[in-house]
DNA sequence: ACCTGAACACCGTTCAAGT
DNA sequence: ACCTGAACACCGTTCAAGT
């Protein structure tokens, strides 16, 4: 809140990560943002272009935050390694995902790359052609996004996001056992499960059977 | 534009599916929705509590219209049916996945929750336990929404999407061979690839392996 | 060089008023 | 019962003005 020090873009994406993580996608607007930095809005503007280019720094800077997996690793391992770090910087700032699904985001940055950089190195070490790493990539990077920001949408809650007393599940209370009866079966466990050594499960299924897009 | 029929819920969520897919999700507003229909916002405000139940709306239309796999079929097949299914039914929609990716829907009802309901039936099919059945929705479900939307973010393009003349991934134009040497290999093929059936295919690897998961 | 105030064209939503 | 106009509290962004 205290403008002491000088506004830098550096500053600037620092709150705006910690904004979008107390407010949301949604709660990140430029007046609050200015706000949480004691400084009016239209001061922004001098640091940066526009709420896009904040958008694609708050991503660069995510992304650029991946651990880079050993490269003495086989393969696979490599794969998971990375696949891991990606889930675990993107699951920290879900804002980052979600700029990116809803097209607010599109960084381009080198070190925003070079995780996808690291897989697709993986998947051509597996032996794979180049559709089928373009296919295993495609496939890695859904998973890690989807397995976040559905992890937000109700159907598997995460818990490390459940503020104590909050009920889980809300809307899937009285479902009808008759129409539904496999959901009905599930619910109990639906939010019982951790959501990375879920989406980890899911991973290793799927780095097993990559050597097949070959 | 024209306010010849009565205002109905139907109605206003017709409109909110045609206005979503040509101005997107971020395009979608109560009074560009209103003029559509050729009335005034607030008018919308009699069929509908607030801009969330039309989202939701719109949602549950998508999800209801999924079509449901042969019962008949073996369960691997059934889940690879349902699985595309979905997938066609999205991302003929993007802004579903969009507004569920970013909590601005939640659908509850019946209908929407049918599909999840036909894959967890196939999971247990399959001899799944109640912890693989919730990590192979998962996986299933990651894999659908997360292929539709990082289809839009540049990393792989979609055909249908690119309008003739519009370059494909522009922003990945001068790669350092150097930096990035992989991305520069693949960036060729990058958007060479048809979404749909790239999906397909790390759909394959995915289920092929659920059983793993018991 | 950096920040501010006022302004513009938008939002979602409420409420009193019209028919 | 349904629709509208005006209003409120917000948006992102521009621009002239201040220091």
């Amino acid at each position: 809140m205290a403008p002491r020090q000088p506004l830098t873009r550096e500053r600037i994406l620092d709150a705006a990560l910690a904004l979008a993580s107390t407010d949301g996608l949604d709660g990140l607007s430029m007046r609050k943002l200015a706000k949480s930095l004691g400084v009016e809005a239209m001061a922004l503007y001098n640091h940066v272009a526009n709420k896009t280019e904040i958008l694609d720094g708050i991503a660069d800077r995510v992304l650029g935050g991946i651990d880079r997996a050993d490269p003495e690793l086989p393969w696979a391992q490599r794969v998971r390694a990375t696949a891991v770090s990606m889930y675990r910087a993107l699951r920290h700032h879900p804002v980052v995902p979600m700029a990116l699904a809803t097209d607010q985001a599109n960084p381009t940055s080198l070190r925003a790359l070079q995780p996808i950089d690291d897989l697709l190195g993986a998947f051509y070490e597996a032996g794979l052609d180049d559709d089928g790493v373009r296919q295993a990539l495609g496939a890695v990077q859904s998973l890690v996004h989807g397995s976040i920001l559905l992890s937000t949408t109700g159907f598997v809650r995460d818990t490390s996001r459940t503020t104590p007393g909050e009920q889980l599940d809300p809307y899937v209370h009285r479902l009808d056992p008759d129409k539904l009866p496999h959901f009905s079966r599930v619910q109990p466990v639906l939010s019982a499960g951790d959501a990375e050594s879920d989406f980890v499960r899911g991973l290793d299924v799927l780095i097993a059977g990559l050597p097949v897009l070959k």
